[in-house]
RNA sequence: GCGGCCGUCGUCUAGUCUGGAUUAGGACGCUGGCCUUCCAAGCCAGUAAUCCCGGGUUCAAAUCCCGGCGGCCGCACCA
C-alpha cells in the first residue's frame, strides 16, 4: 500500500528523498510540485481550524530556526535532548549509561560526564544485563543539530528540534502587542530539525521536517472557560494511560465528561484536542483516538500529553500531541535569562491585604561602630520579614547585642491592585508531513485497475482541469477559451497530450476534483462536460455557467443535482 | 546503531546464483507524427540506465569480494 503510493509520489512529483544523485541522505525529503500545493492546502486548512476561527485570541508569528544555545539550555532541551548511551559490543544492545549504573551499581550519578560515567563502569565491572558481554564505550547522543552562529566557534547555537521556543522567548512581546490580554495563542508554522538515530518510513519520521503548533498562554485561575459549546455533543476517542497498561482499547468520552471526571487535566487542552479532532477529520481521517502518555513517556516539560493516532488501515500514525506544558517553560526563561516573564492580573476589586515590612532604627544602629553594623545587615539582608520576626522574639543576639534594639517588624495594610502570575501553557502540535502523508495514504484508491487520490477537493492541488476531447486545432483552441476564462477563479491545469482517457487518468492521480473537456458539441451549443474524479460520472453545462457550477460544487452540493448526468461511454 | 534481505532507463522490472556475443532486454511513462466524437485504445518514430558510490580479485565484473551510502524488515532508539 505504501510502497504504491511512494511510487505514485516519485512519478507525478509528489514527494522524493532528497539528495539522491550523491546516494541521498536517510530521513531527509523534498516536496515536489504537486506535493507543495496540497502541503499549502493542508497548512491553509490548520490556519483556518487553529487560527482565523479562534482569531479573538490566536495569532501566529514566524521565528529564526538557528537558535542561541542559551535558550535551548533554559527550556531543558540540552539536558534533556542529550542522552548517554553505552552500547553492547557483544548482543549491541543500546542502554542509557546512567540508568544502567544507577540500576546495576545503586549510586546516583546525576549530572556525571561521559567519561566519568564510563570510568565507573570499568572500576565497577558492569556487564551487559542482556548477555553479559563487554560495554563499550559511553558517547553522548544528542537529537539538536549543533552549528555555530558567526565566524567563530565560540558561540554554538543549535537548529530548533519545536517552534515552542520562539513563541516562549518572545511571549512578552506578542502579549504587549496583543494589547495585554489572556488568553493568548501564539501559532507557528516552521520547519525544525531532530538528529534522529535512525529515520525510517518516509515522511513519518523526518530530521528535518514542519510543525504547526500552537502556544496557548492562560490564566489557570481564571475563571474565564474555553468555548467548548462549539463542539455541541461531539466525542472524542481517549486511551487512558491507565487502561493502556491494561491492554484496553480506546473508549469513547463525552466532552463534558472529560471534563468533569478530569480525564483531560486541563479544559483548555481538551478545547485543542477537540479542534484537532475536527481538522483531522476534515483531512479525511475516518479513525483515529487520542492515547494519553503515561509519566515516563512524557516530555521533561509535559504534566499530561496525549498523542492523536490516525488509524489507516494497519498503519497507526501519531499526527497530533498535545502537552500541558504548565509554566514550565516561561519559569525557566525568566530563570535563565533573569527577565521577567510574568503578567500582571487585575484583580475584580483591589484587594487589601496584611503584609510585614522590616523596619530598621537607623538612629540606634548608626551608634554602633562599623564592625557591627556590617554583621548586624548580613544577618538580616537575606531573611525574610516572618524569619526576622521569629529571631526578635526569640531574642537573637548579634555580637552580643540583641537585634530588636535595631529592627523592628511592622504589619501594614496595602492595597493590591493585581498580581504577578506566569500563565500556564497548552499545546497543540502537528507535524505538516505527517499530516501530507496521512492525507494521502487515506485518498489512495484504485478503480479498474487505475490510480485515483480522492483527496477532500479543498485539498486537490487544482481545482479543475481542462482538456480538448480530441486534438483537433478548434478543439484545443475553445478549450484554451475555457481554461483562461475557468483559472481566474480557480487552480487549474490544461491538458491536450495524450488520449482523452489518459488525460483523465493523469488528473485522477494527482487527484484533481473535475476535469472540463471541450467537444466538438461545444462548437455546437457552447456546452462543456464536467466530469467527476471520483464517479467518472459526467453533466453537461454551458460555458457561462461553469464557474457559478463549480462554485456549487466546492460548496459541497452533490454532482448530480447541480446537472444532468450524461452517458459518454463509448459502444 | 546492530542483524537479515535488497539497490539495473522517469516508473516497474529481466539478467546476478553458474563472470565472457547483451549493442544491458522488456513493459509502462514521456516527446513528436498519424489516427481517434469520452476514460491509460491503435500504428509509426523517438527518448532514456557510466547497472547506487568507491576500492579489490580477474585477461574479462551489473554479476564474485571488501568498504561506504540508501531502502525494507526485525531489535534498539524515537525529549
Amino acid at each position: 500500500m505504501s510502497e504504491k503510493l511512494i511510487e505514485l509520489a516519485k512519478r507525478r512529483g509528489i514527494f522524493w528523498p532528497s539528495y539522491e544523485i550523491y546516494g541521498g541522505v536517510a530521513g531527509l525529503y523534498d516536496i515536489g510540485p504537486i506535493g507543495v500545493r496540497i502541503k499549502n492546502k493542508i497548512i491553509e486548512l490548520w490556519r483556518r481550524y487553529f487560527i482565523y476561527d479562534n482569531s479573538e485570541f490566536v495569532v501566529e508569528i514566524e521565528t529564526p530556526m538557528i537558535t542561541p544555545y542559551k535558550v535551548l539550555e533554559a527550556s531543558g532541551h540540552v539536558e534533556n535532548f542529550t542522552d548517554p548511551i553505552v552500547e553492547c559490543t557483544k548482543c549491541h544492545k543500546i542502554y542509557r549509561a546512567d540508568h544502567l549504573i544507577e540500576e546495576l551499581a545503586k549510586i546516583n550519578v546525576e549530572g556525571l560526564s561521559p567519561s566519568e560515567l564510563d570510568r565507573i563502569i570499568r572500576e565497577k565491572g558492569l556487564k551487559c544485563p542482556a548477555c553479559g558481554g563487554e560495554l563499550g564505550e559511553v558517547r553522548l547522543f544528542n537529537l539538536l543539530f549543533t552549528t555555530n552562529i558567526g565566524p567563530y566557534t565560540g558561540n554554538q547555537g543549535f537548529l530548533r528540534p519545536e517552534t515552542a521556543q520562539g513563541m516562549f522567548t518572545s511571549f512578552k512581546r506578542v502579549f504587549e502587542a496583543f494589547r495585554q490580554k489572556l488568553p493568548l495563542g501564539i501559532a507557528q508554522v516552521g520547519r525544525v530539525a531532530r538528529n534522529e538515530i535512525s529515520p525510517r518510513q518516509g515522511l513519518i519520521r523526518m530530521r528535518e521536517f514542519t510543525i504547526m503548533e500552537v502556544e496557548f498562554f492562560f490564566d489557570p485561575e481564571s475563571n474565564v472557560n474555553p468555548p467548548l459549546e462549539k463542539f455541541g455533543n461531539m466525542k472524542l476517542n481517549i486511551l487512558r494511560g491507565e487502561d493502556k497498561l491494561k491492554n484496553e482499547k480506546p473508549k469513547e468520552y463525552s466532552i463534558e465528561e472529560l471534563l468533569k471526571e478530569k480525564i483531560v487535566l486541563n479544559p483548555w487542552m481538551l478545547y485543542w484536542m477537540a479542534t484537532a479532532a475536527k481538522f483531522v477529520t476534515a483531512l479525511g481521517m475516518k479513525s483515529y483516538y487520542f492515547e494519553e502518555k503515561l509519566p515516563h513517556e512524557r516530555a521533561h516539560y509535559s504534566k499530561q500529553t496525549f498523542d492523536q493516532i490516525v488509524v489507516i488501515g494497519d498503519e497507526k500514525v501519531e499526527i497530533s500531541g498535545h502537552a500541558y506544558r504548565t509554566d514550565y517553560d516561561l519559569s525557566r526563561h525568566m530563570k535563565y535569562s533573569g527577565q521577567d516573564m510574568t503578567v500582571f492580573k487585575k484583580y475584580d476589586k483591589p484587594k487589601t491585604i496584611k503584609r510585614k515590612i522590616v523596619v530598621i532604627n537607623k538612629d540606634s544602629l548608626n551608634k554602633e561602630d562599623k564592625e557591627f553594623v556590617k554583621n548586624f545587615m548580613s544577618f538580616i539582608s537575606s531573611k525574610k520579614p516572618e524569619e526576622i520576626e521569629e529571631f526578635i522574639n526569640a531574642n537573637e543576639k548579634v555580637n552580643g547585642k540583641n537585634i530588636s534594639n535595631y529592627v523592628k517588624i511592622l504589619e501594614k495594610e496595602e492595597k493590591v491592585n493585581g498580581e504577578k502570575i506566569i500563565p500556564h501553557v497548552v499545546e497543540p502540535s502537528f507535524g505538516v508531513e505527517r499530516c501530507l502523508y496521512l492525507t494521502l495514504l487515506n485518498a489512495y484508491k484504485e478503480k479498474e485497475g487505475r490510480i485515483v487520490l480522492s483527496l477532500p477537493k479543498y485539498l486537490a492541488p487544482y481545482d479543475v482541469a481542462v482538456f480538448p476531447l480530441l486534438e483537433k486545432e478548434e478543439l484545443i483552441n475553445k478549450a484554451k477559451e475555457v481554461y483562461n476564462l475557468v483559472r481566474e477563479r480557480f487552480d487549474t491545469i490544461f491538458d491536450d497530450s495524450g488520449s482523452i482517457g489518459k488525460r483523465y487518468a493523469r488528473a485522477d492521480e494527482i487527484g484533481v476534483p473535475y476535469s472540463i473537456t471541450i467537444d466538438p458539441q461545444t462548437l455546437v451549443d457552447n456546452s462543456v462536460t464536467i466530469r467527476d474524479r471520483d464517479t467518472w460520472q459526467q453533466i453537461r453545462v454551458n460555458i457561462n455557467d461553469i464557474v457559478s457550477v463549480l462554485e456549487r460544487l466546492f460548496k459541497g452540493e452533490e454532482f448530480n443535482k447541480v446537472g444532468k448526468v450524461i452517458n459518454n461511454e463509448n459502444e
